[in-house]
DNA sequence: TCAGGGATCACTCTTTCGGGTGAGGCCGGA
DNA sequence: TCCGGCCTCACCCGAAAGAGTGATCCCTGA
């Protein structure tokens, strides 16, 4: 019995190569569905039950990361597999935290493809060795900065930060969070001070390198 | 006689993809090359005179556009048709400019590819109404040629915006290059005015966009 | 109950940005 | 030869940023 397939993905031509390769292994994969947004892919999950869904990140409405934390909670039997071409390690970080049980990039080797959708209906993780390394530093970083007793941004912060990163000047951050201008330096100054960093600038490009913003196109 | 294709675009799974899915149309399109760079993209050009090249543009070490641009100097007779997920207009305009003749976005189906491929080698644009009427308008509002036309950053301009990137002040700009914190401003105005940007920090996220700074481990 | 962190804001002060304007030297194309 | 773009620099000025200090309110965990 072929494994399940949904893909979500906003790019029709890519859906299509996609299940035009799966047909090429038909005896290992069958695509029973796609989506085209992330309201599709959780709707889709619910109807066709697949095995695993692969999930591209930049979707209309909304995106394969909301989608996957939805599907993930509501059924945690399905394996959601990010298949995107962001190497933000914010999005891989990201993807972990909203249950999925791998993070593959779009220069992925299709044979690789297939080869990891088989472990990964067996429970194990998919995602290339470069990948791993990232998540393997990524927890040793976090235990030295527990240990040096670094702070996270709260969620004020973060969203100080993206607005930043999107070359808002402090008035307008401030009218459209409809807060003063004192407090969005207030916050600024908090983020230069858990970050290390100098001024908005070096926060913008932080923003960018941790895949904080998210630019509709690529 | 089938159309010969090369396909340039960094995502290997993408590029399966749209083999798999022209094999369906033998007939009609034959791949016969993939390049996986912009550089790549030029070299195959070059040894194997495809018809057509379908070409993204977000690829290392030389993007698509550029590719585009030397290719198309080069060897006029072979058709480029742009193949993104780009939805911005600057890389549309820019894309007319290398002499690009056409422009697609991915969420294209593939059906109609293959009758704007037909188009193509008899000469004919390939794009969609929506692109089309975006064209339109931007030369009715003398877009292309007066404004977004001319937006190539100069040597100096890139290097100071590199450095705009890497969060230095304009002060610290002048001492590493040499030049009078005065020269830095003037610089730096006109790549705002270039990249019709309001600030520096719009221009720092600009610069990580486009891959003008190096990537460092983090 | 109390300490601490988060979010909010005010006020001051210095530095940095960014716009405006003008200008000189250099070089390549029309 | 002249025009235009590039690189260089100067001066002025208002706006924005960022550092410093202190304060209030609320919530949560020890």
């Amino acid at each position: 019995m072929p494994i399940k397939v949904l893909i979500a993905d906003d790019h029709k031509l890519f859906r299509q190569g996609m299940i035009s390769l799966m047909r090429t292994r038909q005896d290992l994969v069958e695509v029973i569905g796609e989506a085209e947004t992330g309201e599709e892919a959780v709707q889709m999950a619910e109807q066709l039950h697949p095995d695993v869904i692969l999930m591209d990140i930049y979707m209309p409405e909304m995106d394969g990361l909301q989608a996957a934390k939805k599907i993930h909670a509501r059924f945690p039997e399905i394996s959601i597999v990010m298949l995107t071409s962001s190497e933000r390690d914010g999005h891989l970080y990201e993807a972990v935290q909203v249950g999925a049980a791998g993070y593959l990039l779009k220069s992925l080797d299709a044979d690789e493809l297939f080869d990891l959708l088989k472990g990964v209906i067996s429970g194990e993780p998919a995602m290339t060795r470069a990948i791993a390394g990232k998540l393997l530093k990524a927890v040793a970083n976090r235990m030295v900065d527990d240990e040096k007793g670094e702070q996270a941004l709260t969620e004020r912060e973060l969203f100080v930060l993206r607005l930043v990163a999107s070359g808002a000047t402090n008035q307008i951050i401030a009218e459209k969070l409809s807060i003063s201008i004192n407090t969005v330096k207030s916050h600024l100054k908090s983020i230069l001070g858990k970050l290390q960093l100098e001024n908005r600038t070096q926060a913008a490009t932080y923003a960018m390198k941790h895949g904080l913003v998210m630019p509709r196109d690529g």
